[in-house]
DNA sequence: CTTGGAATGTCAATAACACTGACGTATTGT
DNA sequence: ACAATACGTCAGTGTTATTGACATTCCAAG
């Protein structure tokens, strides 16, 4: 508030060094935030982020492959077995054979882990309405199109992807 | 673009799960991309993300203290004292005992550590710019608002502390 | 001045979680 | 048959976090 806008009359954008670094810390700081509240309903069942990612993009799209699941996620699929299969023990994720093609593994989530989901996503959705009742109708739109910016193409197909067949 | 607004004629918000889903989506695939550049410079090294958020607030107080840098990166000290006996070893951190009070130890980069950290922060700051440029002026007011909405008050006394005395 | 507590920083051991590499199994398709 | 795909697992390694213990320094009460 009250600082040097970071454009000029020509509609071009002068940014400096220092306006960058502020930018670069409000998302350190911000994302800390972010994965605050999750945290703390994750560890008292002692799980970590990653269950928290499988979850959601599991109830994203229901009935998902593994091998579709560890592209979203960016990780190896050591990593997200381990994830994986402590959430099926714990009946959180059902893992079905394919009809089709027997090889694959089709993922969703069982009654107790959409409860514990929503658990979960509520908590961050919380934080983020109220981030966005603070910041007003405008910013919310420039939000979101600056982080949208800053992905990674490859990535931002699969953030895309569930907008796809869906309202939005 | 081309959905439906967050708001209506009162200017009171109205966010649908679906658009807090896509706002929580819009996070964690920004901030992978948002990691990606500087985690690749980093691994050349063979350092992590640690290694970087220090020498980043290092950078950003020089002679700040041990204590200090740990509440504002919020790890433990034994955790951030691992990172930084690297970091001094390999000649990229100063580490001096305090004048006034020799418990302290003041950091501060050496000429190779500031040029290490130039390195890092650039390749950040060129990805921030050119989601800056992509999303348009009005997008980063809105984009820096929403994040420091969401930080937690405690953090967010350590983001501001940066703009104290300095030009912003 | 001495002594005890608080603050600061360091060392050691351990755990969680990610990665790479290699391998095994079942299934599919040519 | 043969190769490729999808999934799972075992072993080894590395980063980063944790807790526990300890040394040093400062300060203030006795």
């Amino acid at each position: 508030m009250g600082n040097s806008q970071p454009e000029n009359t020509s509609g071009l954008l002068f940014l400096t060094d220092e306006q960058l670094r502020k930018g670069i810390e409000a998302m350190f700081f911000a994302y800390r935030g972010f994965t605050a509240d999750p945290d703390r309903i994750l560890a008292e069942r002692s799980y970590g982020r990653a269950h928290h990612r499988a979850l959601h993009f599991i109830q994203r799209s229901p009935g998902t492959t593994v091998n579709n699941l560890l592209s979203t996620l960016g990780v190896t699929k050591q990593s997200l077995n381990r994830v994986l299969r402590t959430l099926i023990q714990d009946g959180l994720v059902l893992n079905e054979v394919g009809v089709q093609d027997k090889r694959q593994r089709h993922l969703s989530l069982t009654v107790d882990g959409s409860e514990f989901e929503q658990n979960l996503s509520n908590a961050q959705s919380d934080r983020m309405r109220a981030a966005y009742r603070q910041a007003g109708p405008d910013a919310v739109q420039g939000f979101r199109s600056v982080l949208e910016a800053m992905m990674d193409p490859e990535l931002k197909k699969h953030y895309e992807s569930f907008s796809k067949g869906q309202r939005l």
